[in-house]
DNA sequence: GTGAAAGCGCTAACAG
DNA sequence: CTGTTAGCGCTTTCAC
């Protein structure tokens, strides 16, 4: 069988008391007693049991992560980023992928079991109303990543902002009628882009046409190459046609790009095109794009998480990161770039 | 405070004995009984404490994960099969992400704490001789997924045999010079797709030459875009220039296509590419590769693992699947494709 | 400094 | 059919 703080206190002729108290590095222990314990622990090859440690504590040492299957690069980098923001705090790390918004909801479900996790991480999707109350009531700490509700702790990246910068810098390079592509209305992310890009449309006295806005369907949230493509499809047959896309995302701006290029027309000189996320590929198929800091908000939020685990009466902290504009060649001209 | 099984064996009158039975569907209880105690637990709002069940039965609910953090679109593909996989046997998903194979075995070291796991899934890395012996002893039922290893259970690829129908098509276009890019040896898939190409070339009568074979060196175990790209640089300055070239690797491939190109050669006409793995991005990007069933694997590999945690006993199996030839435009003269 | 004993919340014999 | 009673492995008062 395996080997217990019982077999510990036998061979070391304590009680488990003090086996507990040398395991927990308590101080009333005289220090030859810690040692032969310690010593015997080692022998033995002992490994606590970390589910009776959690009922006896009335603790748990696992945090859950509740995530969007979307996105993978995005929630990778996010993933890392806990994982590293954890480290050494004791605490695994629980995983539940939410395929639509409903799923979401089972999957907080499970996640704020009774006793489950000490600490949820929920990302990319603002829990929807019906959990607030279920929320607050957890003894779950909980941080929103990449999200932001109020009432709850988060580290957020600033989509407003960020589709707002991303417009001002295509107006920047000459744009004046510019689309946009942005995903599905259920995610918010894509809404508050889409907010961005109004405000900025406005801001420079652009005039807003509702034909070079589409919204993607699809799997996925239509966050999706495919989805890209069919939506700048439809937004080139406008005319006069536009001389600028913001894409919502990366792989929407991909898409994007295919659709240009298969109507014959060239990128930057025809169509400037900008996308979101920064994932790997975009680096070298040189499209402008806005980074966002994944492994930054996931290592913060983990630590957030953390910092609130230990005290639940912390202030409610919403740290809101502004993403960095990335130019690259469809964008601007640059012999130098891969894709022309 | 939380409610538990006293509150409600309180309120309907019973035993805890008895609310345990009915909560856990156990047959020796009066409808009536059952009826009154399941209205109560609704009424309470009563979710079992995990930690305690597993306690008290003796087990766990926890399923881990142990993952190289390489390849998020596959691991996201994976981690959705094992999840899907999982679904209601109320098992849960931890997950270990590994950046380095000594990493790896710290991760593989937290999975396997003492009633930590009811099983654990290895992917893409056959677990280092240290362990082994540490796993046959571990309580917890292990498999294998993406890698193999003997005397383990395992869902795997045929990365060999992978490798050689993706020269074998190589050769079938008309290649006879093929050059290999591919990542570090420290990886299993990598070393078994080499192990293809050999075969294939000596199959067909071509002459080896090292020179026409890179491995990628960098972060992520060369598994990266511009590791791709300068590995198939060096290739490209041999003389004779090859006329293909298989990637161990789609963004491996997406590089030495980015070398091919800015070397002034042509693709499929000067040089033929050919990727492995089928990431989203190449179906738009037109390039040709060996597609894995990893959302498959994923799945079967969890459903393995909760056979092997019913019963320990179960002989070991090992399956093999096919991975799919995917024939795009870097292979083969195709005017519809996007990349020419 | 150390030990005895009472839980943590639940399951599982064993009686009745 | 139902209740009593031991645990599961560990932490934590409270005495000594």
């Amino acid at each position: 069988m395996q080997v217990t703080i019982y077999d510990i206190a036998r061979k070391a002729n304590v009680s488990i008391a003090t086996v507990s108290r040398v395991l927990n590095d308590q101080p009333r222990v005289a220090a030859k007693t810690r040692e032969r314990v310690l010593e015997v622990a080692a022998d033995l090859g002992y490994q606590p049991h970390s589910f009776a440690q959690n009922l006896a504590r009335r603790q748990s040492n696992l945090v859950s992560v509740v995530v969007p299957t979307m996105a993978s690069h995005f929630f990778m980098e996010v993933l890392r980023g806990v994982q590293d923001g954890l480290a050494g705090s004791g605490h695994d790390i629980l995983v539940h992928l939410a395929r639509t918004p409903a799923d979401a909801a089972a999957q907080l479900d499970r996640a704020l079991r009774r006793g489950r996790s000490a600490g949820v991480l929920v990302v990319s999707a603002p829990p929807p109303d019906a959990f607030v109350e279920r929320l607050r009531r957890s003894r779950a700490a909980v941080v929103l990543i990449d999200c932001q509700r109020n009432g709850f702790d988060s580290i957020a990246v600033d989509n407003v902002g960020g589709g707002e910068m991303a417009v001002d810098h295509l107006v920047e390079v000459g744009c004046r009628r510019i689309a946009l592509v942005m995903a599905s209305e259920n995610t918010a992310p894509s809404r508050d882009r889409r907010t961005g890009y109004l405000r900025a449309i406005e801001k420079h006295g652009l005039a807003y046409d509702e034909n070079l806005v589409r919204v993607c369907v699809g799997p996925e949230d239509g966050f999706t190459e495919s989805a890209g493509y069919d939506a700048m499809s439809e937004i080139l047959a406008t005319t006069p046609r536009p001389d600028g896309v913001f894409a919502t995302s990366d792989v929407q701006a991909i898409g994007a790009l295919r659709a240009i290029e298969t109507a014959g027309l060239g990128v930057p000189d025809d169509v400037r095109v900008i996308g979101y996320d920064d994932i790997p590929m975009l680096q070298y198929a040189g499209v402008s794009t806005m980074r966002q800091p994944m492994y930054r908000i996931g290592r913060l939020g983990a630590a957030r998480l953390l910092a609130k685990i230990d005290d639940r009466n912390l202030p409610i902290d919403g740290s809101v990161y502004a993403p960095e504009l990335v130019v690259r060649s469809t964008t601007v001209i640059d012999e130098g770039a891969w894709v022309a």
